[in-house]
Parts: structure tokens; C-alpha cells; sequence
DNA sequence: ACTTCTTTTTTAAATTTTTAAAAAGTTTTT
DNA sequence: AAAAACTTTTTAAAAATTTAAAAAAGAAGT
């Protein structure tokens, strides 16, 4: 079958892929963007104001020359919906296709390890419901989460498990729009690479700070996912000889020293043992509490947070010497503390880092903060605009004249 | 100026390309190469023919149709001239476009961290001269060499500087032929994935086992070198807390535990200590010794070897972790004894590796062995076949005019 | 041996894409 | 204020590329 509209829209994914990631660009920015040369490009473009996809929005400056026009996707031709979960919640939004927020940002808290599948479509059918935008405009949905997930195949290995079906298959048969599956920290690279401090840089670890350690990696200015989606575990490269039981199974792990939660671990045991500070006060701490307090200039409380930093430039050392990144970015919610990581973790690499390789590698703090996964998501189903986009919406039409 | 036949060349660079790295193929599989359609490929062809770089090499089968004509590369339009440095020696070939070795491999002797540049250049117009080809038949040399080399710039940071300019332009003013200047490993990495085992195979850890223990990249399908062509680094990743301080000038690394120059060192305290091995029958030994009796079966040698291929694990396993690749090869001088290394990396990556992450990873030995590096610097000409050659045969050009 | 089915090659037409040049709109200079 | 310089947009022509159909060559079955 395949619907004309829709047709219309992949054969032109590259152009509104452009749009999308930069909000307003000339003919001749599109043209560098896709390759093609400008007669083509405004030839598509203006079959795609004359389908109501894009529309012309003034003039840009010019420096001694005509001024060019102005192109941007229509804001309300379609939404994508973006849900970002952690170990304890989804948070969902609607966007529009100027990368804009249309409602506001919804929260729906859990266990994740222990939330059924029907629960978390039962959440995201609330939300559309709840958000007042028609169904059909949605065009797809992009959810990122923590585990082993495997984008391609649209499975997490670890969380939400469907038996004898994907989890993407399953969420489409019940929810009758196209999904896209990712890793929260590879959604945070994305977004970070396409709306944030990671823009333009060719190759970049983006850190994602939070209950573990993220990483998002663009290589050669593309999201690197490894051959089966998984690459990028370095919350539990073997690091230590400490001993310490991780969660995955394994000893010594990055993450039994460096995470949240092994700093909230080690500040109980410190509390217990007398130590003066501020966390003495809160009858049950965790890793807000500690961070709030690090902030606020508590010594302890930066000391846990340096010494985790500390460790996670050990790590970020041996990264460095393999991928020889152009910049590694901290993001994530941990990232609100940016700049309390960063000594430490610069120390780190000045140990254990050969000199000619760190002359490359800049940091740079995030500016996306907490948003940061909401726009991954949304960008993760604008990625997917043109083939994938095109058998997932069949795959959705064979099922429903079924 | 540019010449006329060598712009064909280079407008032909994608042909050329796949036709060198298969030797036979059929317009329908140059097709499916260059995915450009069959007319186009054929009428591509049928020039390339008339010019006198291609021709026919009789049919193909076919299963139940008209079977196909066979095209291959003309093996004696340009010789390729592949330089193949390790810390001790430089071994040096001529290879047809066919990919064939037409001259014996010649080997000069050195220290590398001694050589001078001037040295250098001695002996590669003395390996030119000698080979009795003609000069202009060389269409390029691929330079492959330990230490940090920058491939784009043309520089190698650790050896062979040259003050005020690079050394493949130092090069290329004395040679008058285009240089290509790469890493050792990634040079294997590309032998191994245009003909050897890792051939087809997306993302592959190709090990250099040789005094250090290198890496080459192949990721989504092309070789990774980093932001400044540093990537790779494995050798000098921090991972042991041993105090052993290492030639890099940091403490710790892999190369400390791991590399057959520690194993030589360790064999030799151990022969101090009264260890009963054949090694003692040596006045002095080094690492080829130690290999050779671990396959003669000498326990303390295999002991010795099994114990750095412990620690390669340990690596690797970081690696699988950080990349998920589809495959890991062990290539390089040290993977004569592959299958000594085999039970013990297996045996560390199951130590320190999540499960599901080891159960994509496959194990290859490399199948090229010495010649690995070769192949690799005459493939690196290849590569570059198309802008890269063109702009460095234009500075030759005008060097020569000037 | 003949027919039928496949696959490759060739040819011609259609389409896409780029190139080049002209026209139009701004800024800077005189 | 007018001219010159510079850009962007538009248009038209040329070139490249693909598509589709026909022809050729071979394999497999009857």
C-alpha cells in the first residue's frame, strides 16, 4: 500500500533531517547539509511548502549580497513523542518538528526492573490521551532506557522483556505508531551531538552522569552503537582489583566505585563511622542528597563526589587512549555538578594519560542537562524518517488490515 | 597541470578500489560495490579497457543463466611499493595491482629510534633501484610504522621527525612518488579486513601481537583512527596498579604486564632464579626464542606466554565492553603462535566480561601472518586512490616545475 | 534436440542532477 | 546618490545516471 503523504516524507528525509536538527537554514546551508546541488535542493523544497512540510520564514542576514530566504519545517505537521525512562521513572513529552516542546513534561514513576510491559503502554496511551494532540499526528516514538538494548532488533535485553516478540513489535500492535528503541546514554550523544555541546565535532565521548556511568559515543560524527547495539558499557570495564560485587555479576567493575550509588553506599558507611558533615543530618541520603550537599560546600560530601570522579577519569584514561576523542562531554542529571567532577577527573588523566593524547581531548559540561534524553529521543525518530520510518509504518498498516 | 591519464584513474577510484581488493569480479558485483547501475558500471568498464587498466578475464559460472564476464585490474600498469617497519628493520616490497608480491622482500637492518631520516631514504632508492622496475611504474608507497603517526598530516610524532615539515613531504621531495604514512596496526587491521580473515565483517579488534601489542580499528565497516589519528592505543592503557614504570613514561600500562619485551624481561629473571626451561640452554634470549620453544613445549615458555595472554584478556575485554565488536583477530609477527594465546584471553574475558556481551565476540586467527603488514601498506596506497593521490602527485608536480 | 527459464548484456528512453549563465536583490564604495 | 561589487535566486541547457525493455547466451528440464 504505502500512503502518498508518507511517501512524500521519506523521499525527503535528508532535507527535513537538516531542518529539523538546525530550525531555520537557507537553500544554500540545506544544499552543503545533503549534498545536493541548489537547484535541486529549492526545487524540494518548494514541492515541500506546496505539501505544507515547509514553510519560508523571512530573510537571513547577508554579508554584502542578496539576502537569502529562510526555510523551516512546520512546527505542526506532525509530533513525535519522546519518553525518557530511568531506574525509577518515564518521563514523556510531545514534540513538534521545530524540536519544541508542546506540552509539558509528564512523569510516571516505577520500579523499572520490576514494571510490567502493559503497564508501560497503559502510561504511554495516559499520556497521549492526557496531552489533547490527535493520535495520528504522532509520528513515531522514541524511547530511551537504561540496559541492553539492541536498537536495531528494538529489544532491551535487560528491562521490559516480551516473550517471543520484540518490545518494539509489541508497543506498535498496541499503540499503532511507529517506535524507535535506544539506550538512554546513546539518546543523550545524539542529542548532545546534534542540539548541544557536541555539535560539529567529529568524535566525542558523551558521558551520561547518573545512578551508573553512560556512554554515548559519535565516531566519525555518527553515533557508534558496536555490532550489536551494546558497545559503549563502561560502567563495567573491569577497572578494579577491589573486589566489590557489582550488579552485573562481575568484581571490580567502574560502576562499584565510581557510580551514584556506590558514592551514596560509601557515605553511609562514613556517617556510621562518625565522620563530620551535613549528610548527618538527613535520616536516609541518596545521591541527590549528597550532590545537593556538595554543592551547598559540604567537604565530605565533595570528597565522595571527587573521589568518584576520580575513578571515572581512570576510566575516561583508557578511553582516551582508544578512541583519541576530540572532546569528552559530561552530561546527564549528574551533570548539574559538572564542574565538581571535572578537577579530579582531569587529575586522573594527567596521571595515567600519555601527554600527546590528552593535548587533543577538551571537556565540555552540558548545557541540556535534564532535557537532554527528552531530545535524544525525539531526534532518535527523526534519525529514523526514511526507510525504517517506512517499514514500521507498513508493518503497522499490514497488521491493523489483518 | 594534472595528467590526463592519471585523472582517468582517479575518476575511476571506486572501480579501481574493489577491483583490487577482489581480483575477479563480475559488472554485476562492481554494481553492487560502487552501487552504481550495471550500464553504468559496464560503459565505466569498457573505458577502463579501452585505457588499457582493465580487462577480461573470461566468464564466470552461473547458476542457470548466461554467465557473467570476469574483469580484473591489468597487474603491470603500476607497481605499488609497500614499507613494512617494525622497531629493528624495515622489509620492503613491490606489489602489482593484482595485489601480488613481484619482488622478493627486501629487509634493512636498524634501530628505529636511531634511524635518520636521510638513512631512510637511502634505502628505498636503493630497494627501487635494485628491484629493476622503472621509477614511474611506482604509482605510490604505503610507509607503515610503529609509534604515533598521524596518517592525514603525514607525520609519525615518535620516529623519524623531520624539522619545519612532515616526513611524507620530506619524502616525496626526494622520491618524487606520492607516500602514504600509517600506523603499523591499522595498516594489518586493513590487510586483514580487504584479505584476510576479517574480511566482510562490520566491526572487528584486529591485535597487532608483535613487541608492543597493537590495535587497529574496523568499525562500521571502515577503519577507525581517532580525532588526530591516535586512536588505537591499547598498549599503553592504564590498567594495572604494578608500580612498573613503562618506555611511555607511565606507570601500569598493559604493555608492562602484557608485551613480549615484559615477557622477555620476566623470562629472564626467572632463568636467574633457577626456573628449569630449555630457555636456560641460551646465552641470551629473546622474545622469538621464548616463542619458538613454547612450541617446542617448554612449560616455563608456555607459561610465560599464557600468563601475557592473560593480560591481553584483561584488555580485551575493556575493548569488547567499550566497542562490542563482532570479532576480535589476532594478526602480527606474535600470531605465529595464535593458538597460545587463545585459552588464556578466552579465559580472562570470561573472568571480566559480562555474557552477553562475550557472546557476540568470535576469536580469528590471522591466516597472513607476517605478510600482514605488507598487504596492508599496499592496500593503504589503494585506499587513497582518488583526491589524496591526486593532490600529492600535483605537489610533486610543482615541485618538480618549480 | 527442443523448449523453457535464468541471467547477463545491450540499447533506447526517461529521469535526475548538475553546470552555467542570467537576473534580481543588498551592501559597500566612490 | 550612483556605481561597483558581491550574493542569492531563477532559469535554461547540458550532462550524467538510471530505468525499462529487448536481445543474447547459457542452463535445466522434457
Amino acid at each position: 500500500m504505502g500512503d502518498n503523504k508518507i511517501d512524500f516524507l521519506i523521499s525527503h528525509s535528508k532535507t527535513i533531517k537538516c531542518l529539523y536538527y538546525h530550525t531555520l537554514l537557507t537553500s544554500t546551508e540545506v544544499s552543503n547539509h545533503t549534498g545536493k546541488s541548489i537547484p535541486n535542493v529549492i526545487k524540494t523544497l518548494n514541492e515541500m511548502i506546496a505539501e505544507g512540510y515547509v514553510e519560508e520564514k523571512g530573510l537571513a542576514n547577508s554579508k554584502g549580497g542578496r539576502k537569502p530566504l529562510n526555510y523551516s519545517l512546520v512546527a505542526n505537521t506532525h509530533y513525535l513523542l519522546s519518553v525518557a525512562m530511568d531506574q525509577f521513572s518515564a518521563q514523556m513529552v510531545l514534540v513538534d518538528m521545530n524540536n519544541q516542546f508542546v506540552t509539558d513534561v509528564a512523569r510516571y514513576g516505577f520500579e523499572l526492573r520490576d514494571l510490567q510491559t502493559d503497564k508501560f503502554i497503559e502510561y504511554l496511551n495516559h499520556f497521549i490521551k492526557a496531552s489533547g494532540f490527535a493520535k495520528n499526528k504522532i509520528i513515531g516514538i522514541g524511547i530511551t532506557m537504561p540496559g541492553f538494548v539492541d536498537t536495531e532488533k528494538g529489544v532491551n535485553y535487560t528491562y521490559l522483556k516480551v516473550a517471543g516478540q520484540t518490545l518494539v513489535e509489541y508497543i506498535q500492535q498496541n499503540i499503532s505508531i511507529p517506535v524507535f528503541l535506544d539506550n538512554d546514554s546513546t539518546a543523550i550523544a545524539l542529542a548532545e551531538q546534534k542540539f548541544g555541546v557536541a555539535a560539529g565535532i567529529k568524535n566525542v565521548m558523551v558521558l551520561n552522569l547518573g545512578w551508573g556511568i553512560g556512554l554515548g559515543m559519535i565516531l566519525n560524527d555518527k553515533i557508534f552503537r558496536g555490532n550489536n547495539g551494546l558497545a559503549g558499557e563502561f560502567s563495567h570495564i573491569p577497572l578494579f582489583k577491589n573486589g566489590k560485587l557489582c550488579t552485573c555479576g562481575k568484581h571490580g567493575c567502574l560502576e562499584t566505585e565510581a557510580s551514584l550509588i556506590a558514592v551514596t553506599a560509601i557515605a553511609k558507611q562514613g556517617i556510621g563511622q562518625g565522620e563530620i558533615t551535613s549528610l548527618a543530618n538527613y535520616e536516609d541520603i541518596d545521591a541527590d542528597i549528597i550532590i545537593n550537599e556538595a554543592i551547598k560546600g559540604d567537604r565530605f560530601s565533595v570528597k565522595l563526589i571527587s573521589e568518584a570522579a576520580y575513578h571515572v577519569g581512570e576510566g575516561l584514561a583508557i578511553l582516551i587512549h582508544l578512541m583519541n576523542p576530540a572532546a569528552i562531554v559530561l552530561s546527564g542529571k549528574g551533570s548539574v555538578v559538572g564542574k565538581l567532577w571535572l578537577a579530579p577527573i582531569q587529575q586522573a588523566i594527567n596521571e595515567h594519560c600519555i601527554p600527546m593524547l590528552t593535548s587533543h581531548t577538551t571537556f565540555i559540561i552540558s548545557e541540556l542537562n535534564t532535557r537532554a534524553q527528552l531530545i535524544g529521543g525525539a531526534a532518535l525518530v527523526v534519525e529514523n524518517f526514511g526507510k525504517n520510518l517506512e517499514s514500521k509504518l507498513n508493518e503497522i498498516e499490514d497488521q491493523v488490515s489483518v
